[in-house]
Parts: C-alpha cells; sequence; structure tokens
DNA sequence: GGTAATTAGAGTAAAATTGTCTTAAATTTT
DNA sequence: AAAATTTAAGACAATTTTACTCTAATTACC
C-alpha cells in the first residue's frame, strides 16, 4: 500500500484544520473525525516536525497548517507520515538476499527507478488545494 | 509499499523464463535467483492461474511464458502475484471505522480516486517488454 | 500555581507479508 | 505398470509492518 491510514487520517485532519481559524487540539480532532486519539497525536506531530503543522502549547493551543494549502505537497505529508518518501518497492533493506546483489547490477532496476520517479513527480505535483474539494 | 517482495520475485522469475526455450522448473528457477522455493512456487502458481506463465507437470515440466512479453503488462503481474489490483490505499476495507462513512462522502476520496487512475494507466501502459533490458 | 495542551518514547495488538511443510495430483521416463 | 519428477493446494509458522495505547514529561496560558 503506498498510503496507509496514517495518510488518510493525515489528509482528514488538515482538511479540517484549514478550516478554522483557531488552533484545534488532538482530542477535538479526534472527536470530530472518529480518530483514535493517542494515535493521530503522534501523527500531527509528525506534521508539525515537518513544518506543515504549527504546534501551540498549553491552553487554547493547538494546531495551525504553516503554510499556503497549495505549497503543502502530498508528497511531504506522505513523507511526514509514514516517516521516508512513498516507496513503490524498497529493495535497498535486503540487499543480503537479493539475487543480484543489489541495485547495481539487477534486471528490474531500472525499471523500478523509473516507476518510482512517476509515482514521486505524481506526488509532488500534487498539493494540498488539488485534493481538497472547496 | 505498491509492490511487495513477491512481485519482485516475480519479475526476476519473468525475466529467466523467456531467455530459456525449456520449461524451468521452481526448483531450478529457485536456485538461479536464490529465492526461498516454496514462496517462489506459490507465486509462479499465480502466475499460471492467471494465464501469464504455462505450467507443465512431471518430469522435464516447469513454466513457460503464455504470451508475448509485449502482451503482459505490469498490471496483470502486480494483480496475479498480489491477488489483487495494486492499490494507492484501500479504504473500502474498515467503511464501519471510517469518520465519514463511507467512500460516498469522503473528503479525500475524489483525490484518492484520482491518483489510483494514474497507477493503473501507468501499470498498464508497461508491459514486460518495456522494463526488462535487452 | 493549576489547568490544558503538546511531546516523547516505550510498549502492545492486529494484520499483512514472507516463508515452510506436507500431501496430493499429473506427467514423463524406464 | 512403476518410479521419478514436477506442479498444486492448503495449512501452518515466522517476520515485518501497521495500527493503536499508555504513561510521564514538557510547555504555555490564565
Amino acid at each position: 500500500m503506498l498510503i496507509t491510514r496514517a495518510t488518510e487520517y493525515a489528509l482528514l485532519s488538515l482538511d479540517y484544520i484549514r478550516k478554522s481559524e483557531y488552533p484545534i487540539g488532538a482530542e477535538q480532532l479526534s472527536d470530530a473525525l472518529n480518530i483514535p486519539k493517542s494515535f493521530l497525536a503522534k501523527i500531527l506531530q509528525n506534521l508539525a516536525k515537518k513544518e506543515i503543522l504549527i504546534s501551540k502549547k498549553g491552553a487554547k493551543g493547538g494546531f495551525v497548517l504553516q503554510k499556503e494549502i497549495r505549497d503543502i505537497t502530498l508528497f511531504d505529508i506522505v513523507a511526514a507520515v509514514e516517516g521516508r518518501p512513498a516507496m513503490v518497492f524498497d529493495c535497498t533493506q535486503y540487499t543480503d538476499t537479493c539475487p543480484n546483489n543489489g541495485p547495481k547490477n539487477c534486471t528490474i532496476s531500472p525499471f523500478l527507478v523509473n516507476f518510482q520517479k512517476k509515482i514521486d513527480a505524481l506526488l509532488h505535483s500534487l498539493s494540498l488545494e488539488d485534493i481538497l474539494s472547496e
């Protein structure tokens, strides 16, 4: 799966947050979107670390968008939430068991690299503005 | 991950098989490509079921391509091996816990559908011929 | 200072992927 | 016909990833 549930939660949250003037707390989001609170909190943290959200601690705190929605790409969101860029296929993980001893002499590697580039281009080309209606 | 290790094994196997005049056995493939035999056997079975490979039982049996490599698409290979088409994201699995009560009123669904279509188009447009060098 | 909120990290549970094993069925060779 | 070879099928186990929880600490507002 290219995109996990965490990314879905992120997209739903970003959509909710952008519609509000005030910071939105994790608990409020959790209630509104029916998403497990602790899990969501971690997702929001990751989005904050990657400069997609601003987090405000303390009373009346919460999360606010850090950029214009047209400046937030799908690529960044996925990378932030999943902890790494979206990968079509990751063969670098197990070069030890690779029948061809690594990507350098892999028969299918050139294709996969090419395919990965197409996915990346697609993710980079799509901003939050593009995908959230209204 | 859009493509799993099973699909990588399938691609490597298909590349090996197409280069041979004679049927290639699962064990021979397993040795040549250093892929766990039983796991590989199952992958080959799936490719045979989906009319990508022909399987011949008995002595001197093995697997042969059933079509020209330009007529085998990545889409078909992935669908055969993974047991379902490659999915960007599968929210139909858990409509019960969906904050928006299903894809019909989902804020992000239209985007995901669109994204999925682009992936599908890419997979359909690429044949084995396109991706295996020489 | 007290409350409301995020931050951090360990830890658990469930699901998917990866891999194994055993037995049966089919085909070829002898 | 028997023996050898090879696929077919399904149950099972191990590993990895995903999904989620809990507790304690930190920060900021009032």
